[in-house]
Order: C-alpha cells, then sequence, then structure tokens
DNA sequence: TTTATATGTCAATAATTATGGACATATAAA
DNA sequence: TTTATATGTCCATAATTATTGACATATAAA
C-alpha cells in the first residue's frame, strides 16, 4: 500500500460521522447497508452523509451499488486488511509484529508478539 | 477503546509528516528516536514537527523521554494493537475477522478468514 | 558565566474540510 | 402522466488544522 493510500483511509476514518457509518457497514457485512438507512440511523442529513459515504469511497474504504432507487453501501474489507498490514509492516524489523499466511492457506494472520490482547476486546471463539 | 480515541488515533495518522514520523518511529523500536533526528530525517523545521509529535503524543501514539538536552519519542504499540483491534472487532459478527489470544500465548492474533495476504506485504518468517 | 544546541510555545496567516439549503436526477408508485 | 422517494451535486459559510517566524526554556560545552 502506498503512503497516500493510507493516508487518505485514515483521513476518511478520522471524522465521527464516517467512522460510524464505516462501523454500521462493516457489522452490516456483504450485503451491505442502503444510504437512508445510515442517514436515518446516524440521525445526519442526507446530503452530509452522501459527502462522507463519497469521502469513504475514494479512499476505498466502501463500494456500492445501485439497487431500485437505493444504493447500497457495503465495506472493503480488503482495503481494510492492507491497512492493517501498512501499519504493522515496519514493526517487522523490530520483531514486534509478523504478518504471514496461516497454514490453512485462506486466512491472513498478524500476530503481535509479547503482548496481550487490550481489555476491551475479548477473546472470541 | 472508545470511538473518540479512536478518531484522534486515526486523524494524527491522516497527515503526511505525522504518518512518516510514526513510522520511523515504528522501525526505530522501542528504543525510539530523538525529536532532531526526525526532524532532519524529514527535512521538516523543528516547531512544525514539534507541532506534530505532539498531536501524536495526545493520540497516545508516541510516548517521550528526556534524555540530556534531546527528547527521544517512540511508538506506542499497545495503542496501535488496540487501534487493530478496535478496526477489527465489528467483523466478528460477520466471521471476516477474528481476534483471539495464540496458543503459546504471548502473542494477540487477528485472523481475516477466507482472504489472501496482499500484495504489498510479503510473507515474513 | 557565556555561548551553542535541542526543543517547545505562541500567534497570525494560510490551507483544508465539514455543513446544510437549494436544486437536480432517477426510479417507482399512484 | 403526475407525484413521492432516494440520493446526489453545488455553493456559500463555518469550522478545523497546518505552517512558520519570533521568542522562551533548559541543558551542555567552551
Amino acid at each position: 500500500m502506498k503512503l497516500e493510500t493510507a493516508l487518505n483511509a485514515f483521513a476518511a476514518l478520522s471524522q465521527e460521522t464516517r467512522l460510524l457509518a464505516f462501523r454500521l457497514l462493516v457489522e452490516a457485512g456483504p450485503q451491505g447497508m442502503a444510504a437512508g438507512v445510515i442517514s436515518d440511523a446516524l440521525g445526519i442529513p442526507h446530503n452530509t452523509l452522501s459527502f462522507h459515504l463519497t469521502h469513504l469511497s475514494q479512499a476505498n474504504l466502501v463500494s456500492s451499488r445501485k439497487e431500485g432507487r437505493s444504493i447500497i453501501y457495503m465495506a472493503n474489507f480488503e482495503q481494510m486488511r492492507d491497512l492493517i498490514a501498512f501499519m504493522v509492516q515496519d514493526c517487522c524489523s523490530s520483531d514486534l509484529a509478523r504478518l504471514h499466511q496461516a497454514d490453512n492457506a485462506d486466512c491472513a494472520v498478524v500476530e503481535f508478539v509479547d503482548c496481550c490482547i487490550p481489555q476491551s476486546v475479548k477473546t472470541e471463539s
């Protein structure tokens, strides 16, 4: 990932409405969510939200498809993954994190060495 | 991690000078780097850089210690980890990512299910 | 002490970004 | 068709953020 791409992604996620919208879309998964539904959920005027969805879209963090008169937005999980990889890759030199392909070959795994999971996020699965 | 904390972290990383400085510090590892060294490395005036380092510091992405007349900054790897956890935690509901403690108990692991490692980052270790 | 070095703070200005009213477009329902 | 719905675009204004000269402080060297 290029520096500029990462900058755009971070900028997109640094604004409250956009971060909330992005989280809704991450939660919604691949099926996505209509612009109006997001607008209602967040209580943001449709034109303001449109501006922010365009911003997220230009940062390649979401994509969209048209369906009837609605536009359905969905999170771009690949870009999210690339952004995490970007953050972690410089750690490799100091061996604080590693990024590798898991043995079963359908996972990318980020390992944080010599640390524990933050309290705020409990162990899943 | 609170929403506000994540917003501050993303905002801190969304500016070129700050992202470059942060990457230098991530590369430098726990021993850190003096403000002046960063300033020289990036070719940024010391007062401008000071503003940006304070910004990173307020976002808790770096910390600092005094050493002689220098101030040594270092990346806060824990905050970085928490930020990644924040990004990934909403995925759990749609099973696109999982965050868990590794078997050997000194790693936190983020697994991205059903995906491959981005081209830009080659497999380590 | 005096001077040089490393860094921070302040304040004015410049640059960038967000907001929402008014209007436009495109689709579906009446 | 006409009307209602869903969403986008444009533009002026408001709000936020970055830059840098001038000055301050703190430490070390001469």
